[in-house]
RNA sequence: GGGGACGUGGCGGAACGGCAGACGCGGAGGUCUCAAACACCUCUGGGGGAAACCCCGUGUGGGUUCGACUCCCACCGUCCCCACCA
């Protein structure tokens, strides 16, 4: 008698079994999603619930690295397990390609960002093939593409429509090396988010987008619409800073317009003793005009002006300023208080001015300190003397002293009544300040979509008819940086003619930030190459919002705070019905290696490729969710990632020594017993354990461990001989497939060649498993015993055994009888089924 | 300064108030081999014991509970976000 001939080849080779499966994909377009707006075809919406899973869209740098290798396997596997529960599923894929390193790039090998950025993205696209991911190709797009930027500019155009893009002058950031303005986000300690030069504050004319209006529905519909990560919806609304306050008017003596501030502190208005107004402040030049005290606080104004960012943060640092000579009238008390120039005052939060109370704020009486200014106390903690003098700032709840009218009330009182006091003299009223900042998009760069407007002598800003996007960038020989962007140089780009008189007209030349580019790139999926319209409302309706977004927590400000006010700005133009683009959020972990993030200047990484290459896709999708919790940063391990491809090769060897035929169903119950039996029901414990570990907890690397358990349960009974009989070999064929349709997700070129062996069809088409819930439910069940609480015994019982049964089985058992002899039970806790626990005394 | 997350074997981690350490890496021993690699098998938190077993153990200290890795409080440590924001 000779061996039935095997199933499969004795070893596994990943690369051909990988491209094989690849090509049936893409032949089959097994991924396609519909329905996508195309021009002149009216798609039919599917009754079937819809999926719409995304990953955040690489920026095609040379080559992807192992973070999106997990980003996107991740994205994968609920693709697939969506697919395969009968979901409609959206699944695609583009890229982020305008941006400062490809114009950095072209300016030191003298190549078109252009042509720099196609290389790259077929490069990464390669890569994505390879990894095998389940991606719907014909809705690739990519941001610097002008069919894409076109509509970023028609999107442009409906904010400036709706009074929301604007431009005026500011004071901005300005980054000395990569010589542009940035975005209040871009700045990261005072230094700016690409280069990490210090950024300065310059005073400029530039685009801004007003998301300070969405303010608090951003703050709102972040309670209401979406499944996010506490520690992303924090980091939002702090970003946001609403905070609760007033403004009141201080009127200048001897003439001039009245100042207003924000304080959060009205109730403290009696003890304002001073004044102080950013050194930035457009009234500091009105106040000083003429005055002896001009020319010192100009110089002033001047340093600060020099200063960076990040020094002026510094909280250590002394508060310095100086004396305006002029006084504003504090309202409350009548009294004139002194104006000075400090720069820990900033122009660009409240009104850029502040009425100083020193004795109840901690950085009003360092000022104070340092210049001889009066410290008045407003308010006392209950109980204590409301004449002492105080040695430090109080900030703490009490009673307001010193206060006039407000004398005896407490803080939150005297911050109603004062308020009422001032709005019924029009000198202030209650209002909330936000920290959020409008968003400046205005770039002196090239490599960006260019603002399609015009500036025309006569009709001033003249916005480009939507007939002659896109407005296309021009080519240029010299992209260098030279604070402006170089397409300015362009002559031809440059001199136009005005849309409304006809008339000699320049375009404008700044580019818009590639923020947003990105801001709503997931909508154009839904209609890649639709040249009538960004999208189509029907279709856009039908996907969004993305049920699943999944990306990295270093965006969980920047990108996604803006994608979120395009979606509401579009939602308020009636072009879409979602308010919020992603219902669901996901952030991964950052993977390390040697303790530090890998990076090619640290020489730590380690290439996709040469692990698809010597290991295949398959082990390493497994191990970059198999490493640890995917929300967690993981340290990598080159030994590890073996492992997988050790389990990938012990299921190999399992199913290829299966016998040839076809699928085999579920054996019944009855037919069972033993080792079979066990092996069954472990196989419908893994259906349950992966389902809801991919489905609900996001859990991949325990989903994994689960399928592991199964393999190596059957493993060690065939090396046993246990399944030799009819009903083993059922079982065991069964089991064995079942561990392949959990995997498929994870590693779909090896299991579905495995599914082909056994004589399946496509696998990604499979239904998902449903556990049958006969073979979870046991007979027999494993009762813990516990004596106050700590383990002593375990006994094997029938399952449902009544409470009274368990108690007394347990007091007899032989390790529980002597803990509890001689002392009394005073307690007898039963989970049934589960566990006994004698309390004694 | 404000906010948040996390501390479990040699390592990554599991345990969603009920058997701590699943799964994997690494390690030790063994089978196979002329030998090695691969593969397979056994063991692998600490201490005691010939063994059956016993004791200890989830950063530290309290608390809640019949019962705490899990919930609460404080502290220590690590990481992240924000920060002269009025």
């Amino acid at each position: 008698m000779s061996a039935p001939p095997r199933i499969l080849p004795e070893r596994y080779d990943p690369a051909p079994v990988e491209s094989k499966w690849q090509a049936v994909w893409d032949a089959e377009g097994a991924f396609r999603a519909e329905p996508v707006s195309r021009d002149g075809v009216a798609a039919e919406l599917p009754d079937r619930p819809k999926a719409y899973v995304l990953e955040m869209l690489p920026y095609p740098s040379g080559e992807i690295h192992m973070g999106h290798v997990k980003n996107y396997t991740m994205g994968d596997v609920v693709a697939h397990h969506r697919r395969r529960m009968g979901m409609a599923v959206f699944h695609p894929m583009g890229y982020d390609s305008f941006g400062l390193p490809a114009e950095n790039a072209a300016i030191r090998t003298g190549v078109p960002p252009a042509e720099g950025t196609a290389r790259n993205i077929a490069r990464i696209r390669q890569q994505l093939k390879a990894l095998g991911f389940a991606i719907d190709w014909d809705t690739e797009i990519a941001t610097s593409d002008p069919e894409y930027y076109r509509w970023t500019q028609w999107l442009f155009l409906r904010m400036y429509e709706r009074g929301l893009a604007e431009r005026r002058e500011a004071a901005v950031n300005w980054c000395p090396h990569d010589q542009t303005v940035l975005a209040n986000e871009q700045v990261i300690d005072g230094r700016c988010e690409r280069c990490g030069h210090a950024v300065e504050l310059r005073q400029l004319t530039q685009w801004f987008l007003r998301i300070t209006d969405y303010a608090q529905r951003l703050l709102d519909d972040m309670d209401e619409l979406v499944d996010w990560p506490e520690r992303v919806l924090t980091m939002q609304r702090n970003w946001i800073g609403r905070s609760e306050g007033a403004r009141v008017v201080f009127a200048v003596e001897g003439g001039g317009d009245p100042i207003p501030v924000f304080t959060t502190r009205p109730d403290t208005l009696f003890g304002a003793t001073f004044f102080i107004l950013a050194p930035e402040h457009p009234a500091v030049v009105h106040l000083v005009e003429g005055r002896p005290e001009e020319a010192e606080v100009r110089e002033y104004a001047a340093a600060a002006a020099r200063a960076s960012a990040a020094e002026r943060g510094e909280t250590e640092r002394p508060k310095t300023g100086v004396f305006t000579g002029r006084h504003v009238v504090n309202p409350v008390t009548g009294d004139p208080i002194p104006v000075w120039v400090a720069d820990y005052v900033l122009m660009d939060y409240g009104t850029g001015a502040i009425m100083a109370v020193p004795g109840h704020d901690e950085r009003d009486f360092a000022f104070a300190r340092a210049h001889g200014l009066p410290v008045t106390r407003v308010i006392a903690p209950e109980g204590e003397n409301p004449a002492a003098p105080l040695d430090e700032p109080y900030t703490g709840p009490g009673r307001l002293v010193n206060s006039g009218f407000l004398n005896g009330l407490t803080v939150d009182e005297a911050k109603t009544t004062v308020a009422e006091w001032l709005c019924e003299r029009g000198l202030g009223e209650l209002t909330v300040g936000y920290r959020l900042r409008d968003w400046l998009i205005s770039r002196q760069r090239y490599w960006g979509a260019p603002i399609p407007v015009v500036h025309c002598p006569v009709d001033g800003v003249v916005p480009v008819p939507d007939d002659q996007l896109p407005v296309v960038l021009p080519h240029v020989d010299d992209y260098a940086p030279k604070g402006q962007s170089p397409i300015a140089s362009v002559a031809e780009f440059v001199n136009t003619t005005c849309p409304k008189c006809g008339g000699p007209a320049r375009r404008e030349t700044d580019t818009m930030d590639t923020f947003v580019d990105s801001s709503w790139y997931f909508l154009r999926y839904t209609a890649p190459h639709l040249t009538t319209a960004p999208f189509e409302r029907e279709i856009v309706d039908y996907w969004l919002p993305v049920d699943q977004y999944i990306g990295g927590i270093e965006h969980a400000i920047l990108h996604l705070l803006y994608a979120r006010f395009f979606v509401k700005v579009l939602h308020d133009a009636g072009l879409l019905g979602a308010r919020e683009p992603f219902a669901r959020l996901f952030t991964q972990g950052m993977i390390y290696r040697d303790g530090a993030k890998m990076s090619k200047s640290k020489g730590n990484v380690v290439s996709p490729d040469e692990i698809v290459a010597r290991l295949g896709a398959d082990a390493l999708r497994l191990y970059v969710l198999f490493m640890g919790p995917a929300a967690e940063d993981i340290e990598w391990s080159d030994r590890a990632v073996e492992g997988q491809r050790r389990f990938i090769d012990r299921l190999w060897r399992l199913v290829g020594g299966l016998e040839a035929g076809g699928l085999a169903a579920r054996p019944a119950r009855e037919a069972l017993e033993g080792p079979a039996l066990e092996l069954v029901r472990a196989a419908e414990a893994a259906i349950a354990k992966v389902s809801e570990d991919i489905g609900e907890r996001f859990s991949f690397h325990t989903a994994i461990s689960s399928v592991q358990e199964l393999v190596n349960l059957a493993t060690k009974g065939v090396a046993e001989g246990v399944f030799d009989d009819d009903a083993g070999r059922a079982a065991l064929r069964y089991a064995s497939q079942t561990a392949v349709s959990l995997l498929f997700p994870f590693a779909p070129h090896v299991t579905s060649e495995m599914w082909e062996a056994l004589g399946g069809g496509p696998l990604w088409r499979e239904p998902w498993p449903e556990a049958a819930p006969e073979f979870l439910a046991r007979e027999t069940v494993t009762v813990v015993v516990q004596v106050n609480g700590k383990l002593r015994d375990r006994a094997e019982v029938a399952a449902g055994t009544p409470d009274a049964d368990l108690v007394a089985l347990a007091r007899a058992l032989s390790k529980v009888a002597p803990a509890i002899e001689g002392k009394q039970v005073v307690r007898e806790v039963v989970v049934p089924d589960r566990l006994v626990n004698l309390v004694v005394k």
